[in-house]
RNA sequence: GAUCUCGUAGCUCAGUUGGAUAGAGCAUCUGCCUUCUAAGCAGACGGUCAGGGGUUCGAAUCCCUUCGGGAUCACCA
């Protein structure tokens, strides 16, 4: 589309010289696609030429359009809606980009590692619980953005930071150690993060009922808070930890294990993946070892009391503290020594993106900011990608008030809601058992991914359990069905002639479709550069939309011209692509029968 | 208090380099399965784009202001 463009482009130019004896601003020369209810292929809005032409918007906009007819080959019509100049193209451009597109092997995708290294965070949860509805935003988000970099190009590495230190993980420890009968999710038979997260649970209980007492005895709250005894028992853990206490160290090491593997379990269902992990327990003393450089580089400065601060103001920013007074390091510290040690093992990277909740803007401000201050130029390009909450009706979800909305749980009652609708359907009875459990759980996650991705990332989000998820409309089913009926035609099509012919006559919704197709390597292109998979979401969800009035307007595999058939199974089998190329880049699987 | 962000149909959401009569889905209602998969298609109904002011040929979009929701501003993570 573009080389057309630039020919209109080239002949607006033109015809300002010649018709009017003026030269048109670049910027006067504006493009938009036309809309659906009017005849044309692009539309060029005169508005901003009526002034250097001095003419009045309908006669500009005909005197243009004939010019430009008689240019360009490729522009066959034209008509004038008040200021707006629709351009009609030729089947036979549309037909010679159907042919660039059906020869291209992945069409959309940028030749792979044309570009440079990105660093995609993403997940990067904490050890003590497992992982809820904000999860799963949060790691659909992070890995459609990688898959999306890649089609553009990028070289990408996926990683997380484990949070596996910290009072978090102590009070589940200190509560086990309690009560726990020496528990395992083996004895149990609960997952790992289920059963450290039932401690967790159990903590916040018995410290909530000895602050309770403790302000009955009449103790202030906030000293309560502080001194009720299993608080203190967590922290001395916290202490042990860090010094290194072997029996300390080794339920840690023990009851992370439990949690990795509960981890694992989910992710593997959430068809998310990472190429290397980072550990907080391993990262955290790297950040007090660079922060100790820059303090010698005078990038930081010490207080009296010992504690270590960047002063930020002449960046809009406040101070901000670095290390504790103590020596100790700070959660910003961390991730200050993520960030460089990330930075460290793979040089090439350019860019780092964070996939974190938006209540963290100021740290990744913050954050970037110390980067560029210790000499990592990169952190120019290194970008927050900030997403809002996911809401229940009932307002926030709250662990504490088990308001959460449990991602394995979440996960299953999708997959069985698909069976449902499945079963009542009936076009799955000679599949056996496992070949159905497989499409179910390919709608259900379709369904879960599509709905949390279609939503503009910055944007909260409201999620209703009972009503939210729906298999029809503007939905990931919807799109999956799009797609199982270009391959059940495609099944049956068996020989077809692989040529498109270039003389046939395209009847709207073949055109339609050829022009949306056509659109796909810039919508990747915007995908990749808003960080939003909300873009390639309403991409494949307007294409199936077409590819449907398409496949009810005009018959297939009966046409009886050869040529016009052979142009619709090109359209079928490059919908088909597109569908689940788009749909695979939002990390959504297809069936090839639903 | 300061900063940021959001407010579009009954509900969930699209639509910002300023452009035509503001678009989808759900819900409600009407048609279409002896014909390529009806998880579909075609249509109807539904809007003071939170309110007010400004900028201009033109504003949901940019600026100012008011109201309302959310977030952030720790030697917490």
């Amino acid at each position: 589309m573009n080389t057309i463009i630039n020919q209109i482009k080239d002949a607006v130019v033109a015809a300002g010289k010649n018709l009017f004896q003026v030269e048109f601003p670049e910027s006067a020369i504006q493009f938009q696609s036309t809309r659906k209810e009017f005849e044309g292929d692009i539309t060029l809005v005169v508005f901003p030429l009526t002034k250097p032409a001095q003419a009045k918007p309908e006669d500009l906009g005909l005197k243009l359009g004939e010019y430009i007819q008689n240019e360009v080959t490729h522009v066959v019509g034209f008509n004038v809606v008040k200021g707006f100049l629709n351009l009609v193209f030729s089947d036979a451009y549309w037909l010679q980009n159907l042919d660039l597109m059906v020869s291209a092997s992945q069409w959309g995708m940028a030749p792979q590692n044309s570009k440079p290294r990105m660093m995609v965070e993403y997940s990067s949860p904490n050890t003590n619980k497992p992982l809820h509805l904000g999860h799963l935003r949060n790691n659909f988000l992070g890995y459609a953005v990688a898959e999306i970099l890649k089609a553009n190009g990028h070289q990408v590495t996926k990683v997380q930071i484990i949070n596996d230190r910290g009072i978090h993980i102590c009070k589940s420890m200190y509560a086990w150690q309690v009560s726990g009968k020496n528990e395992t999710p083996e004895s149990s038979g609960l997952k790992g993060d289920k059963l450290v997260g039932k401690y967790y649970v159990e903590f916040d209980i018995q410290y909530k009922k000895e602050i309770k007492s403790l302000v009955e005895q009449g103790m202030p709250e906030e000293e309560a808070k502080q001194q009720a005894p299993s608080m203190l028992a967590a922290q001395e853990m916290l202490r042990a930890w860090e010094n290194g206490d072997e029996a300390v160290v080794q339920l840690w090491k023990t009851m992370n294990e439990w949690v990795y593997a509960g981890f694992d379990t989910t992710y593997k269902r959430m068809g998310v993946d990472f190429d290397r992990l980072y550990f907080e327990s391993q990262t955290y003393l790297k950040g007090r070892d660079e922060v100790i450089k820059g303090l010698e580089k005078g990038v930081f400065f010490k207080k009296e009391d010992g504690s270590v601060w960047i002063d930020l103001t002449d960046e809009g920013l406040d101070e901000k503290a670095v290390l504790r007074r103590d020596g100790t390091a700070m959660y910003v510290t961390q991730d200050i020594g993520t960030a460089i040690l990330r930075f460290e093992d793979y040089p090439d990277t350019v860019s780092q993106i964070y996939t974190v909740g938006n209540e963290q803007e100021y740290h990744f401000k913050v954050l970037f900011k110390i980067l560029k201050k210790l000499g990592w130029t990169q952190s120019d390009a290194c970008y927050h990608l900030s997403y809002g909450m996911v809401e229940l009706p009932e307002g926030k979800m709250k662990s504490r008030e088990g308001t959460v909305v449990d991602a394995d749980d979440l996960m299953e009652t999708m997959a069985a809601e698909s069976k449902l609708v499945a079963d009542e359907q009936g076009k799955l009875s000679d599949l056996n058992d496992a070949e159905k459990t497989a499409v179910y759980n390919v709608i259900g996650m379709a369904a879960l991914k599509y709905f949390l991705l279609r939503v503009d990332p910055k944007k909260n989000m409201m999620f209703n359990p009972q009503e939210s998820i729906d298999f029809n409309g503007n939905t990931g089913p919807f799109i999956q069905y799009g797609y199982v009926r270009t391959q059940a035609l495609l099944r049956k099509a068996e020989n077809w002639n692989r040529v498109v012919d270039a003389g046939v006559t395209l009847n709207e919704y073949e055109r339609n479709l050829i022009q949306l197709l056509y659109s796909y390597p810039q919508v990747i292109q915007q995908a990749g550069e808003k960080f939003d998979p909300s873009v390639i979401a309403s991409f494949a969800y307007e294409l199936t939309k077409t590819f449907n009035s398409f496949y009810q307007q005009c018959s297939i595999l009966k046409e009886e011209n050869a040529s016009l058939k052979s142009l619709r199974l090109h359209l079928t089998e490059l919908s088909g692509m597109c569908i689940a190329s788009s749909m695979r880049l939002l990390g959504v699987s297809m069936p090839s029968r639903m």
